[in-house]
RNA sequence: GGAGAGAUGGCAGAGUGGUCGAAUGCGGUCGUCUUGAAAACGACAGACCCGUGAGGGUCCGUGGGUUCGAAUCCCACUCUCUCCUCCA
């Protein structure tokens, strides 16, 4: 959500920085209109409530019966005035808070302009592209042949984009997950385990809604939301909290699996495991300074970055331009994974500085100083890594002519130290 | 799932229609005293909204109702605790 004070000032400036990334302005205008609307009735209101006020005041100490039954008579008239306009301030509010919570946030200055995914800027590129002296296989080739993968019962339990994971093709996943968490406690990320579902106030606040009401599955009769990911139970962490200054940073990690309906997606990667209903992810998070934002994604960014490193898997750092940037982001680095088996990119990290975007939703505050008044947090959310799409590239580059898998380095701990898994 | 109790400021806790934004204690900030600290004493201190300002308004779990006026009365809901029941 943007500041309603950022709109009043300088809408026209908002409007330019929206028109950046293929938005235009209408709903700024219907903000704004809102906004007029609602402060017009509330003085109107207000001055009627002070007037109650004292009124009410007044007959408590009024000694003769008549005037008293008159001035309650009047105050009676006054009353109903009173209901009526609270009821109408309540509308305008929730229609105007609706349009806020509908715009999305403005890119920082330095995001390149672009109108596509095609225009996004590749930042760095790290790690030799593996030279095969056999010809490299997609990863669905290699898993069904492992007996790794299974589409056909996955579908069979749930619908197509679900898929078993079976014997060491489950404990890679497994092994995987467990390094990520104990490497990002490493990089000073506190782990946490949260709920996998959330009431609908934590979408809102996290900014899955009402934009993506359609990606995500819910149970209508608990009122319950499954997470789309961990980003958004971890942003509510703190909703409705004031912060002390001396606890921020906080970093936090997590490991949830992730439901999507991708329904805007069909027909797209229906091929693999690279697009499911149901994936796992660990994610990077951070509560930060204002000031400190900036700083804090480079560390995200590079954290990430490290993951990809160990994995010994060549990587690159994109920057998102405009036109491919997130809703709730103001910048976001993306880190894809060579995959030699499909010969593409695979995005498996989205780190982004949402500044207040997320704060001002879920009203996640900090005292700046002792008596100091709160403001709002700086939030960043990083994948660390998306699970499925590594899986991906570890079978893909690390794969034998055999058809086993090398392990990684960093993974043998984690799985009693197997080089080659079958 | 059944029965009962409860929800008030950072925490504890009083308050059953107007004098309550709310006693008191603890905690917090500042000051006095002190070489310094502690203790003692004194003062200050909530969040949000409207207003250039003076000032005004809202907030006692949430939503609705009664009333000239609600922390206080009524209704619904949510959550917490205790006991019973059941189950990873």
């Amino acid at each position: 959500m943007l500041d309603i004070k950022l709109l009043r000032e300088q809408p026209e400036w908002v409007k330019a920085q929206l028109a950046r990334t293929g938005t235009d302005g209408t709903l700024v205008d219907e903000v704004l209109a809102f906004d007029e609307q609602r402060r017009r009735l509330l003085q109107e209101v207000e001055s009627l409530k002070a007037e109650r006020n004292a009124a009410s005041k007044a007959i408590s100490k009024m000694q003769d019966a008549a005037q008293r039954d008159l001035r309650i008579a009047e105050m009676r008239v006054v009353g109903d005035r009173i209901a009526a306009l609270d009821r109408a301030v309540a509308e305008v509010e929730a229609a105007q808070r609706l349009a806020l919570l509908s715009i999305r946030n403005l890119p920082h200055p330095d995001v390149p302009d672009g109108a596509s995914e095609d225009e996004n800027v590749v930042l760095m590129q790290s790690g030799e592209l593996r030279a095969f002296d056999f010809g490299p296989k997609p990863h669905w080739e290699l898993g069904e042949a492992l007996g790794w993968l299974d589409f056909e019962r996955g579908v069979k339990l749930a619908g197509s984009r679900f898929y078993l994971l079976r014997g060491n093709g489950a404990r890679l996943q497994r092994a995987l997950i467990q390094w990520l968490l104990d490497l990002h406690g490493q990089q000073g990320y506190s782990e946490v385990y949260t709920p996998f579902v959330v009431k609908e106030q934590c979408m809102w606040g996290a900014g899955q809604l009402p934009k993506f009401r359609d990606n995500l599955y819910r149970d209508e009769d608990a009122g319950l939301w499954l997470v789309p990911t961990a980003e958004v139970p971890v942003t509510n962490i703190y909703a409705d909290e004031i912060l002390d200054a001396a606890q921020l940073p906080i970093y936090l990690c997590a490991y949830t699996p992730c439901f999507r309906r991708e329904q805007m997606s069909a027909g797209r990667d229906v091929r693999g495991i690279k697009r499911g209903h149901q994936f796992d992810k660990v994610e990077m998070y951070m509560f930060v300074r204002p000031e400190e934002s900036a700083a804090a994604l480079e560390k995200l960014r590079e954290d990430a970055a490290e993951t990809c490193r160990l994995l010994g898997i060549p990587y690159r750092i994109k920057a998102l331009c405009t036109g491919d940037l997130g809703a709730a982001a103001t910048r976001t680095y993306d880190l894809e994974l060579w995959s030699p088996g499909v010969q593409e990119w695979l995005e498996v990290s989205s780190c982004s500085n949402v500044e207040a975007y997320q704060a001002r939703r879920a009203n996640i505050r900090y005292r700046p100083e002792p008596g100091a008044r709160p403001d709002f947090v700086h939030t960043l959310n990083g994948s660390g890594l998306g699970v499925p799409r590594t899986m991906i590239a570890i079978m893909e580059n690390y794969q034998q002519p055999d058809g086993s898998i090398a392990v990684p380095d960093v993974l043998q701990p984690y799985l009693g130290g197997t080089q080659f898994l079958t």
